[in-house]
DNA sequence: ACCGCTATTTTTAGCGA
DNA sequence: ATCGCTAAAAATAGCGG
């Protein structure tokens, strides 16, 4: 029952890793949603495995808009041109991590 | 000091919303790096409000090679005509939510 | 707005089935 | 693979500064 910390690293064996990967999935859903509702935003959560099954919760329709939504609003700001306005009409939290 | 459950719903005042979102905010970023780390899979993670001033946490072409990386996913196992093979390459958790 | 504190809630690793 | 259980770890709401 969770016997000291767990280290911060890849976990080797492979059941363990999936069973890991199941449960955090969920929480990590579950954190996702609640934030969602509390805070009044919106949402949007991807995870990719070079190896596996797809896994998907909602309609292409629905990322495609959040992709759209963030296209348009980095094209309208100039992000790319650092000239980025203090406040804007959209509040975007990206976090991108590879393997 | 935490009294009670939090209820599940919007947080109404403006103030404890905001702080509520940043402790939340980093929460989810956290939990989001640990599942790549532990389970060796690559996350990509976006919040938009209609209100509110821009945070990113990764650069414009890491979020657009996730963006790729789903589209031809998408485009290689014909998603949208319900023929996705049992066993792909890339695994893809997607959660899309709207406030 | 942001920090530190801490009681309490929530998540979760490891196990058995 | 997936469930339930439980002790331990981690997150966090509400406060003071």
């Amino acid at each position: 029952m969770v016997r000291g910390k767990t280290e911060m690293k890849r976990i080797e064996n492979e059941t363990s890793r999936q069973v890991t990967f199941s449960k955090r999935r969920n929480g990590l859903l579950k954190k996702a949603f609640e934030l969602s509702v509390l805070c009044d935003v919106e949402v949007a959560l991807a995870v990719f495995c070079p190896r596996g099954r797809l896994y998907e919760f909602s309609s292409a329709t629905s990322l495609q808009k959040s992709i759209d939504r963030y296209k348009s609003y980095r094209k309208d700001n100039n992000v790319n041109n650092k000239t980025v306005q203090p406040d804007i009409q959209v509040k975007i939290l990206i976090c991108q991590l590879f393997c």
